[in-house]
Order: structure tokens, then C-alpha cells, then sequence
DNA sequence: CCCAGAACTGCGAAATCCGCACATGGCGGC
DNA sequence: GCCGCCATGTGCGGATTTCGCAGTTCTGGG
């Protein structure tokens, strides 16, 4: 619990299509975020230490753990620093729009080099982070794939220069 | 030894991808590559068949798997929508400094409702991460709390409104 | 009160994890 | 070359965990 240096975000959205119109999930009681805080330390804990910790019996455990992947309130993965992996170049653009944000984000969306995609409220409309291999891949996605989607009205690009910190501790403090 | 197993990808130049990138961090073989792609899919897939996958005994999965999390190259967490966590309010902070970005980033680091903190090239200088439970609890982080910092010129905040997409999928693609 | 569905428990059997002893393969010093 | 050192991989049990299933408890309607 005494980690930072990783990459990426939360969690959520799997497959590319995602119009959830009221798909609230049932707010989750005070067991299952034990148990996610339990994961959150070490995603590979054994459901039975898990139980220990939380009161509960192994099968239980992993019972909601499934249920919890399923409802794709979470998941387990592995989450690395980028750069380790060979992608040397990362940026975020901000991005604003004409007309309707949904198509430019759905588009967004689609492109494997964009790691994630929010619509903001403030001067941009959408934020979208993009991991590359090089530059050259850098200024191919943002030139001609990001501002040739139409409605895009301009982007503006912030290049990481250094990764400081990444957490996954919600819940721990 | 009895291996015939496809690599299921096309072999990478030999020399491509060991690039050193600089860090203390050696640089890894396209077999440490496979396997955290495995583990990207799914956190908590048997050594075993990530084994059968890269082509790899149990054993020596288990021991990079270790190592790379001892190294700090991968973490195997959950992942959650800080939505569904209880989490309410998440915004974007793009941060203008005066003078050494460092002090600044590490204060930044130190608070836990930033999630997130990067350096980056262009209109900001930082760009951070908050996670907070509700309105006023964000208002007291940027307001009191990053603009108060010593060398913070000026801030601009884009508050989220919708999370359209979270992967973790590089090097899968 | 009674029923149905959801959640939890207990328990083998099968699969997995884990430590350990032993090969194999560079690589630098002598 | 030759040798030892270190890193990495393999194979193999025994301990642990996962997994499926049947039975039990709990809860909310009707």
C-alpha cells in the first residue's frame, strides 16, 4: 500500500459501445469496498485472506469479486509506466467541438493510441490522453486523425515530459 | 525440450525494442512484454497458462512476474470508476508555475486527492488529477490548497462530466 | 405465513502456487 | 582458453488456492 509509479486510471468502460442511459449500479455496501481495497493493495490476494479481512467465507469472496467484474465496477489488471513498455511519447489534448460531443468522443474512443477520454466542462470540451511509440506516431494521430474528425474545432496538445505520481488508493485514506 | 509454440505475433526486429530509456529500470524482452500484456487482460491469469502463451515454464513466469512487480516496472491492482467508489467530483487541474516545477509537483504529489500528476510541454506546466467526494471538497483542494502552493501562478480547472473510456491495453494492440 | 430469489457457507476434487534443487548460458578475470 | 560467478530457466513435490455444487440462512413480497 505503499506504491505510487504506475500508470494509468480508473476503471470501467470494456467494450467500445457504451450508451448507458440510467445504468447507476447499486451503490456498493461497506463489504464490497473492503474487498476492493483489499485488491486495490495486491490484485492477486488469495480470495480466502480476503475472506479473513473482510468476515467473510472464501466462496463469498469470490462470488462478489466475480460480480464485481462482471457489473465492470472493477477490474483487475496489470498497470505499468509506459514508458518502461516502449512508449516513449504521451500527451493530453484538449479538444473542442462543434455541435454534438458524442460523435468526436465515440471516435475518440475507437483509436487504439487513445488511452482515455473524458467531456469536461471549462475552456475544452473533451480531454483525451494519447500514448505513442515516437513522435512521428505522436503528430500522425493528432494532426491527422484527432483534427480531421469532424465537428473538431481545435485541439491543443500538452506533451508528458515527466510522470510524477499514479494512484489506485481511493478508499485507503 | 519439446517447445513448438507459436509466438502467436510476428517476432519484433531483434535490436527494436531494447532500447534503453534511460531509467534505472533495464529494458524488457519482448517475453516480459507478452507476459504483462497477459496480465493487462486479465490480473489474475494462472502462471501456467501465461506460461503456455509466451512460451515460458510456470516457474520462470512466476519469477519475472515477481520481479517486475519488485522492480516496480507493473502493478497487479484493481481498477475502479471512482464514480461507483463514492467518489463524485473528479477534475483536471492544468497548473502554471513560477520558477522550479519540482517543489510544486511533489507538494501536489503529497496530497491525496490527486490522483495523477504529470509535467508536460505547452499552455501548462503541470497537469494533475483530483478525486474528491463532492463540490466542496473539490473547491477547498484547488482554491485553498494548489493555489496556495508557493511558485502556483494560475490554475485552470475542467471538471469532469463524463468518462468515456479507461484501457489499459497497450502493447495489445 | 409462505414462497422465491439472493447471498452465504461448507466441502471435496482439481488446479495452482511456491520453494527448492538442479541444468544451462553468458561474461569477465586470470 | 579456462574457470567460477551470476542470472535465468526447468522439473518436481507438497501446501495452498480455486472452483463447482449442494444445502442453509436471510429478506422482501404477496
Amino acid at each position: 500500500m505503499h506504491s505510487e509509479h504506475v500508470s494509468s486510471r480508473s476503471a470501467e468502460p470494456k467494450g467500445s459501445r457504451e450508451t448507458r442511459s440510467g445504468n447507476h449500479t447499486p451503490p456498493l455496501d461497506s463489504v464490497s469496498l473492503a474487498i476492493i481495497e483489499q485488491l486495490q493493495e495486491d490484485g492477486r490476494r488469495p480470495y480466502a485472506a480476503i475472506g479473513k479481512a473482510v468476515g467473510l467465507s472464501e466462496a463469498a469472496v469470490r462470488q462478489r469479486v466475480q460480480k464485481l467484474l462482471d457489473q465492470g465496477v472493477m477490474q483487475i489488471v496489470a498497470v505499468t509506466d509506459p514508458l518502461t513498455v516502449g512508449f516513449r511519447r504521451q500527451a493530453m489534448v484538449g479538444i473542442n467541438v462543434e455541435g454534438d460531443l458524442d460523435p468526436v468522443a465515440d471516435a475518440l474512443t475507437d483509436m487504439s493510441e487513445v488511452e482515455y477520454v473524458v467531456m469536461t466542462a471549462g475552456s475544452f470540451d473533451i480531454l483525451a490522453e494519447i500514448v505513442c511509440e515516437d513522435d512521428d506516431h505522436l503528430l500522425d494521430v493528432i494532426n491527422k486523425r484527432i483534427r480531421a474528425l469532424p465537428g473538431v474545432r481545435s485541439t491543443e496538445s500538452f506533451v508528458y515530459l515527466k510522470l510524477k505520481k499514479q494512484t489506485y488508493m481511493w478508499g485507503t485514506r
